[in-house]
Formats: structure tokens, C-alpha cells, sequence
DNA sequence: GCGTGAACTTGATGTAGCTCATTGACCGGC
DNA sequence: GCCGGTCAATGAGCTACATCAAGTTCACGC
């Protein structure tokens, strides 16, 4: 498959660090799959026998308590790698929140692929790294924030990944957001009500607007970046 | 400094991945560097000038909100790498909690010595893999968890990292921790006070000993795990 | 011995967010 | 058209944890 020099995260998934010869051989291993929304690629605990590239579309990682509280622990999204390559189990289940496509290998076929090609490895490295970073700035909205703060802090996020030209006529910043309630909720580690009723106050208080179930229009980001930050 | 050859990590952090040559050529960069209990080596925010690997004692990975309640995202023994390779800012403070011995490098020198050394690069991806693993963990217990829950945990995780033989005599896991009250609040985005009750609520119930401020005793692992796991 | 301060514990009270229950909006099938 | 299903909004009450306010313990100096 020559799909590689058309793919659409060509420029922006890790493989962007190969020349196109080795692209080439990567490519072999590959296998484009398309994923139905709320499909699971990879479940929690089991070997991660999958790694791969976003293509389109957005996945969530989460993990969930012996009790059946799921937590989301990171968003996915075109360009993202998913899956856990050399040889561990996944510790978190990967499952499709909107119809989508991936671009896979077996775990093994990348580990070899990756550890002849430094390159490779060094773009995975980085974009580890900036995981890992956004990973524990999201520990400090868990283990601190109120849910006021949650729920801003998850719109202006939601708003810089999801909107891609910047504000309307009206000068309102409009997305169709990929979750509904409950998967806010998860996210967010509080109860849909609780999301119910912030999205509520910050509609009140003209902050937001909700032209349709899954649809946000911020209207004064201003405030709601200081809604993020102070109670 | 021919240091590496004798160095207490020599064989568990990154730097293991080095041959003899090659890691002569990273010691010639590196610095040990003391550091005492509660100094800060890097800040929040600041641009990370320095990465490196603790040889000798504890530390911790904070971050606070604007009005100063702190986080702690995560906490680096010995072989643990520090700090933020690769042209970007640190998302985190970097604190000892112990007096503590440090191994580093100018980010500039670590970023060069590493572009060069795929196996170096390797061995922090592999780590790096890991911190997000354990990262992530962290994130469904302060997502989810209930007190009791996240210091039941909490003090498992301690036990499996500090208590380097099994059990003493009397079929106790005998440990002391590197943390005060306000410290382990700080890990799990409790205050001291809820920290302080649930300790005296699992001594009450005979699953641990608390024979000083910080030593911990546990006497009943298996139900300890229980509490860990369900409320 | 006694005083001082830091760290921890304990108790009393308040409250943010959870739980449970109801209602309403929207949507597809027949 | 009506009906059943799904998802969001809202209300009432409860509970776990935070907050505020005393104690208590222990180490250290005099």
C-alpha cells in the first residue's frame, strides 16, 4: 500500500520522521481499519496485541474501578498514537467516541520497525512526552479543581482542539463536541448532573451557548478561562 | 569523572543502555549534585535547563493551582529520570522530600548526547512509556476514589517501592516514608486532616501500625488491598 | 525540670457534589 | 398520528470530605 503518501496525518503522525523508503517498509505492516463509534480497539489489562496511528476521528482512553466508575484518562485524536508498543500490557482500553479510522500494526511488527529506525523511535519519544505532560496537568484539574473550574477548563480545551477557524461573525467560538454528558463526565470525574447543571450556570451567566445537545458556542472566553482557573 | 562506572544506578537507569565508550562521552557532561531535603532544583513553568537521573533519594513532581494548593504528579527514586528533554518548558516543580543525590546535565548537552545515542533515546522511551502508565494509574484514583481507597493505595504502592525486604519477624511490611502528612495529602489531593483520619481509621482496624510520624507497619496486605479496590 | 514550635490527631460544623427520582426534548419506527 | 427509547435538565435530600478550631505528642533548647 502506497496510502501512506495520501494519508491525511501524513505530515503529523510519527511517521513523518521516516524518509520514504523506510516509509515504505513500515507501510507493509500496516493495516488501515475503520472503527465504529463505540467500538473498542484495546481492552484494559489485556495484551496490547495493537499499536497504532489516529487517522480520523477521536478515541478515548480510559480504565474503569472493580465498581464500574469508568475514568477517561486521555483523549485521541488525527496524528495521535494509540496502544502500548514494547512488550506491556495496556493499562487502558481505547475505544472510539466518533466513527473512525486507524492506521495499525501488531505490536511486534513495530517494535522491530521502530528499533531499526531511530528516527521513528525519537518522534514517538517526543510525542510521549508531551503525553505524558498533558497527562499529569490533567492530574492537577482531578486532584484540585472544583467542578466549575472542571467543566471551563475541559470547554477552552475542547474549544483550541476541535475548532478549527477561530470565531464566527458574531464572535463566538463554535464546536460540535465528539462526547455526550456522560462522557464529559467521565472525563471530567464528576456525575452527569453535576456537568448537567455547570454547563447550565455557565449558559446562564452568558458565558456559553448550546445551540444543540453537542454543540458549544463560547461566547466570552475571557471569563470563561478565569471560570477555569479560580472558584 | 569516571564516576559511571561506579555509580549507584549504574545499572537501572537510562545510561545502562551505554557502552563503556559511549557513556564516557555522556559523563563528561554530567554533574552529581546534592540536594537537600525541600529544595527545589527546577520550577513550574520555567524553561527545564536541567535533566538528569536520581542516584540517591526522593522527590517529587508538583504543580498548583493559582491559589497555591499543590499537586504532587508524581515522585522519582532512584534511576528516575528528571526534568524535560527536548526544547520545552517544565510543567513541574522537581522537589526533593529527602536530602537527596542527582546526576545532571544541561538540557542543551542531555538533547545532543542523546540525538546521537539511539539506545539512550530507547531506554528513556521505555521509561517515559512507563511514567505515563503510572501517571494514568494515578488519574482513576484521584478521578474516582474514595479516601479510604486512595490512601489504602496509596500506602501499597509505598510498601512495594520501599520496603526492600518482605516482611520482618513478626510477618509485618515494615517501612518508612519519605513523606509527612501534608505530603501525602498533596499525592492525593486530600487535605491533612482526611489523610490523618483514614490512617487512624486502618490502625483501628488493625490493618496497619503507625510505630512512628512516618513509619508505617502493615500487618494485613490482603485487606488492605481490599479497602484499596472497593469502599 | 519547663517552654516552644512543628507535626499530627480529633472534634464540630458546613457544603460541594453525589444519589435518586422526575420531567422534558428529540428522534425513529410503525 | 402515537409510542418507546435515549439523552439532557432539574429538584430534593444525603453524605463524604473540606474547613475551622482545639487539643495532643514529640523533639529540642535552656
Amino acid at each position: 500500500m502506497d496510502a501512506c503518501a495520501h494519508c491525511a496525518v501524513r505530515e503529523s503522525a510519527i511517521c513523518h520522521s521516516l524518509p520514504e523508503d523506510r516509509l515504505e517498509e513500515l507501510s507493509r505492516y500496516g493495516r488501515r481499519q475503520n472503527v465504529t463509534r463505540g467500538q473498542t480497539l484495546l481492552w484494559e489489562g489485556e495484551d496490547s496485541l495493537l499499536v497504532g496511528n489516529v487517522i480520523d476521528g477521536v478515541l478515548k482512553l480510559s480504565a474503569s474501578t472493580w465498581d464500574g466508575c469508568d475514568q477517561t484518562l486521555g483523549i485521541a485524536y488525527p496524528s495521535d498514537f494509540i496502544g502500548r508498543p514494547f512488550g506491556t500490557k495496556s493499562q487502558q482500553s481505547v475505544t472510539a467516541l466518533t466513527d473512525a479510522m486507524v492506521c495499525t500494526f501488531t505490536r511486534a511488527d513495530f517494535d522491530a520497525v521502530a528499533q531499526r529506525n531511530p528516527d521513528l523511535e525519537h518522534s514517538l519519544l517526543q510525542r510521549t512526552l508531551s503525553d505524558l505532560d498533558h497527562a499529569r496537568r490533567w492530574m492537577l484539574l482531578l486532584g484540585q479543581k472544583s467542578a466549575i473550574e472542571r467543566v471551563a477548563s475541559f470547554l477552552l480545551e475542547m474549544a483550541s482542539r476541535l475548532s478549527e477557524d477561530g470565531e464566527d461573525e458574531a464572535g463566538r467560538i463554535v464546536f460540535e463536541l465528539p462526547f455526550g454528558r456522560q462522557e464529559i463526565a467521565e472525563v471530567l470525574g464528576l456525575t452527569i448532573e453535576t456537568v448537567s447543571r455547570q454547563i447550565t450556570r455557565l449558559r446562564c451567566d452568558g458565558l456559553i451557548e448550546t445551540p444543540g445537545k453537542r454543540t458549544i458556542a463560547i461566547l466570552d472566553r475571557e471569563e470563561l478561562e478565569t471560570r477555569a482557573e479560580s472558584a
